[in-house]
DNA sequence: CTGAAAGCGCTAACAA
DNA sequence: TTGTTAGCGCTTTCAG
């Protein structure tokens, strides 16, 4: 089993009686060969059971490939910071020297920056490029250039089914959904729920956590029918008024206890939640940022759902540069990941 | 930042006056490099800011390293086997055909073979061996022969804190104890509860789930003080005892409705369950065994507390060979594994 | 103790 | 269309 690590492309040319050079050819099509020759070398590489030494190959082929990044910007501790740092440690992974990457960020409330970092990626010539879906117009657009220009493509978190992407690396925002709704009311008697939702301004934006609220409330209506929903808009920049508003959304629903944010956001809800503390109440948040963890050590937040976010990206890199080193399709497009229940107990090492 | 790319050995020899074998001699400390020599190297190699290309590093030496894997034997499905999946899919990672595995598998219940398959890995001079606990003086044994070989040991899943192994890759498992204690009882009255272990036939071996139970119990003790647990003993190859003793469990404590198993093998109780079914029961099981894995998708076991065994076993290969392959210690140490929480809703692409 | 040189297995440019 | 050859950056042996 451990003896076809003797066999290197030369074992093949003599077996197919031919020049290193032309297996080379034959094993990255790189065309230029007969098909009488082409065929001798596949039977000797069967045969042989050959397979290229990736470590040799690397070190030969000075190739470097250029993965483009299309994300917003964020501050750190934001959500797509930790994607950004995935991103690097999944070049970090594949630690051969062949693969870079480039960031291209742009303003999420901003579909012209968008646009922007879309043709600067055009003009940079880039191997491949890795995104989410932010514009879907725009994304849409900027796709089709992509695939004109023969550039692979990737998308990390969410994707658009219907296009050509190579890979994609990310959890179902259903189903998250159905797992926060049941975290929030299982073991309970739930009549009544808060949905706290962040204030956007849309702009041809997607509205990113649709299918998470779908989920959440398919949920209810599939164990909780009886249970009613209620929301409000916070505003995300201005903890002030985000205080004042869920003051006032509790006021007028004093027997709401449960609480959901299906935004990566529930961070915001602190001031408000250590300035009314309650024991009976529960609070169930999303994704995996440094803040919302706090929450939920804090106690302010009993159930946070997730994946590693980081690592969603970490994989997207690594996938997306196997396909690109070896020229082909991979050999699983859609990598679906688990959802994590983070809980006060098991928080530790996450 | 990525201009250091272009800085190679040669760079370093040129500047510090010296060939490039004497570089590498200083750089993998292989000594017979005078004082003053080594010093100009080391200068250089800070100034330039130096690193190996692993890649070429790799190429050149054709070391191979065997890691032994000595792990008791299991049939498929079992806890072991998973370890055993986690262990070769590591190998996988690290492309290089520099690492390859051998298994040295024991019967778990039986410490004869076990120091049976030590005796076999040391006569193969391994370049390491990577291991669990279970026939702990054995282990103790094993180990400092191990040490005066020279030969290197890694733990995966448990570990002996006071032996001088170089990486182990674990969750705490007084936490994942701490961690199922919560998920069986908050939200909820609990005053009672059953804890299903197995029969065994010690003959030396480690209690291998002492610091689960402990944990258990502490958080009964942190956050339900008047809770009480009820202990019984199953035989695991005996479906028919099985039953009939958890049949004969739950008749004289008709009171019980939280149960717990600490072992892996919840799957025991599957039977039983389904012969008496009873919607107000709640079952807190441990590792992600297939056949737990469907007692929580069939509503049998209510949470599942778990990280992820083959992934587990994987890191420990990987890091383990990091170490063999770069002659150092590693950077980190102990890897702790953040414990899962597993539940009907988010069971899917575990 | 140190330098020189022959590869590791593969790629790519150049000849033929 | 195919063969030849000079490296990639590092290791290791053999002289000196």
């Amino acid at each position: 089993m451990r003896n076809d690590k003797a066999v290197t492309i030369f074992d093949v040319a003599r077996l197919a009686g031919v020049a290193r050079g032309t297996v080379d050819r034959v094993v990255y099509k790189r065309g230029g060969v007969s098909k009488k020759t082409e065929e001798k070398v596949l039977a000797a590489i069967k045969e042989l059971n050959y397979s290229a030494n990736p470590i040799a190959s690397q070190l030969a082929s000075k190739r470097q490939f250029l993965i483009a990044c299309l994300i917003p910007s964020a501050r750190p501790g934001e959500y797509w910071a930790s994607m950004q740092e995935g991103f690097e440690s999944g070049v970090a992974e594949i630690r051969s020297h062949a693969v870079s990457l480039k960031m291209y960020n742009f303003d999420s409330d901003n579909p012209d920056s968008y646009r922007d970092a879309c043709e600067r990626i055009l003009g940079d010539k880039v191997s491949g490029v890795i995104m989410n879906v932010v514009f879907e117009d725009a994304l849409r657009a900027f796709a089709g250039k992509l695939e004109k220009a023969g550039i692979p493509y990737a998308f990390v978190d969410r994707k658009l089914d219907d296009l050509d992407y190579t890979v994609y690396c990310g959890a179902d925002p259903f189903e998250a959904g159905y797992l926060g709704a049941y975290l929030l009311t299982h073991r309970m008697q739930v009549s009544r729920i808060g949905m706290i939702r962040i204030q956007r301004d849309p702009r041809g934006q997607a509205d990113p956590n649709k299918l998470r609220r779908e989920g959440f409330m398919r949920y209810l209506k599939d164990y909780c029918p009886e249970c009613k929903v209620f929301s409000t808009f916070i505003p995300p920049q201005d903890p002030e008024g985000t205080l004042q508003i869920l003051e006032e959304f509790t006021a007028a629903h004093p027997e709401i206890r449960h609480f959901v944010m299906a935004n990566s956001r529930v961070h915001l809800m602190r001031d408000f939640l250590v300035r009314h503390p309650d024991p009976e109440r529960s609070v169930v948040g999303y994704d995996d940022l440094e803040r919302n963890l706090a929450m939920v050590q804090d106690g302010l937040v009993e159930y946070l759902v997730t994946r590693r976010t980081p690592r969603q990206a970490h994989n997207a890199v690594v996938e997306f540069s196997k396909c690109l080193i070896s020229g082909s399709a991979p050999a699983k497009r859609n990598h679906y990941m688990h959802m994590d229940i983070l809980s006060r107990f098991n928080l530790k090492d996450y």
